[in-house]
DNA sequence: ACTCCGGTTCGACATCTGTCAACCTCGACG
DNA sequence: CGTCGAGGTTGACAGATGTCGAACCGGAGT
């Protein structure tokens, strides 16, 4: 919140320079606003067990329609919060037929995972 | 309760049995709570550039009176923002003297980027 | 003891977020 | 064409979150 500015739907992962641990170099203020927006989309227990879900789906997809049954929320509910992680660039979603299949972005996630990579304790 | 003043109260890390990739196993429910606070609290553009220069600080802790200047909020927002690392275990807090020292706790955010891992694309 | 200073806590406020009900859009299938 | 179902969008609401000012606390100096 302390960034207002005007959502970007689709956002700039090719503005994200971050490749980093964050133990090794302060990351960017203007890196901080978008890393901290996925960050943020992890940030919920419902939304960690969907991109869960995603990330683990046998066939690299899944359809929304075996997402929404796994949780005792409206079908809106489930909707909005795919649309967090989409927006934060962790998810992409294709419609086909009548169904909508998501699937992982490993992009962003792999940045993330090297953003919070620590030095081994054995390494001196 | 023989708490210090700067206390870090809660936060059962060790109630969360969680290192395994969740590209690989779905996260459980109970462990997505505790995990989705992590997420929560790297979900804000300050408190990433703070945990960045907490856990990137040469001496391995940082000092307070060197992380409020570095940004455009009052002190009492800094000290908010910390207590929400500290509460979500990702920092530890010591005062000494008249400054209060921080310094990352390395075992969350170990958890966190193995939970971010993904299988390098070269498996095709 | 008194004061000054760094830092946390408290109280208050505006904004954001999670949730649902209702509606709308897009394909599929008669 | 008309209907139906999947699911995304809108509007509305309670509760959480970010921010600040004021009050408070714990040491250091004087």
């Amino acid at each position: 919140m302390s960034k207002p500015a005007v959502s970007s739907p689709p956002i700039d992962l090719d503005a994200v320079p971050c490749c980093t641990p964050m133990a090794q170099e302060r990351v960017p203020a203007q890196a901080a606003g978008v890393l901290a927006q996925a960050f943020k989309a992890l940030g919920d227990p419902i939304r960690l067990q969907l991109m869960s879900m995603i990330a683990s789906a046998p066939d690299g997809e899944i359809c929304v329609c075996d997402l929404t049954p796994a949780f005792t929320l409206s079908g809106t509910t489930i909707s909005h919060h795919l649309k967090v992680l989409r927006e934060a660039g962790l998810v992409d979603a294709e419609r086909r037929a009548s169904w909508v299949y998501y699937r992982a972005r490993p992009g962003l996630m792999r940045q993330l995972a090297t953003l919070l990579a620590v030095e081994e304790p054995a390494v001196a």
